[in-house]
DNA sequence: TATGCAATCGCAAACCTTTGCAATAACTGG
DNA sequence: CCAGTTATTGCAAAGGTTTGCGATTGCATA
């Protein structure tokens, strides 16, 4: 049995339905190379079956993330999805210049989850949890510009 | 001098310009008691100035937000304020149940940050984060259902 | 295989938020 | 204090996403 398989088993089990629809975005979604975002699912979806409405896809994909089926990811205020991969779990941080998103380890976030339950009872939803910040090459790319711009600025140095 | 005059006084200093509307705005998150909506912060706003624009309102508390004059917080996908307090920066703990949201100290953040950077040099953005998850209250509710839910499917316990 | 019910769909409209643009108004320098 | 420059405004429209509703369709039962 396949992935999607077991993912489309998963769904029927839990009382969904097998439209032709779901199986459509499913096979999108796991044809897909990594986070894909819903227009580009949209697209796809629609060159195989035109009468598909966008909100069709997204209630689907809504579902499947409320099941564990995919991952949900907000990169720059858009919604991408990839399939869940079982045992590697994933969580994501998000570059706010160049909108890259990086894996991340959940044993990273194990701790803070734990300190959280321990000091205020509460459980924070770590199933989706995707940090936003400056990646590493954002950050050299500025630090060089502000070199530059901190050499030009002080010619007396060279002078 | 007051806190809303040292604010003023900052956007001055970095070349804002104080408006009528930057001000009113700026008076009305003050005032207000939390976290804001920004249709609460509207609905006053055009109370005391009825020819404010709502776009006008999203585009001070987004300049506000990136001056540090104001914190933002997404609950339940709608954007909040709040005046941001010298030297009592927090962070959020949104429960996605009820849409409380707890303050959270930014202590608790400094190791995972610490480790983003030196593993990923990944810089996280920390000044406005939140982490959704459950509170203790909405956990405390759910685990009383499910021991009643529990006990009741389970008669053969009791008899 | 035919029947009935509830889940799901397509469509249209709404939601919250952002953006383009011409008109206005805050600040600067004279 | 006035005129010029430019940031900011109001308005309208668009953006991505969600929702209400009647029509359709998957699935369980017989």
């Amino acid at each position: 049995m396949t992935r999607q398989e077991q993912l489309l088993q998963l769904l029927q089990s839990l009382g969904y339905r097998l439209t032709p629809q779901r199986l459509l975005v499913l096979a999108i979604v796991a044809g897909g190379d990594g986070h894909m975002g819903v227009d580009e699912i949209y697209r796809q979806a629609r060159a195989a079956y035109p009468y598909l409405d966008l909100a069709t896809v997204y209630r689907t994909l809504r579902l499947f993330k409320q099941v564990g089926v995919v991952t949900e990811v907000d990169i720059d205020n858009r919604l991408h999805y990839e399939l869940t991969a079982p045992g590697e779990k994933h969580h994501h941080m998000v570059c706010r210049a160049c909108h890259r998103a990086l894996n991340l380890s959940p044993h990273y976030l194990e701790e803070f989850r734990d300190t959280l339950i321990r000091e205020f009872a509460f459980e924070p939803d770590i199933e989706h949890f995707t940090v936003s910040g400056y990646c590493r090459y954002c950050r050299e790319m500025a630090a060089a510009v502000n070199d530059n711009a901190a050499a030009a600025a002080e010619p007396a140095n060279d002078a």
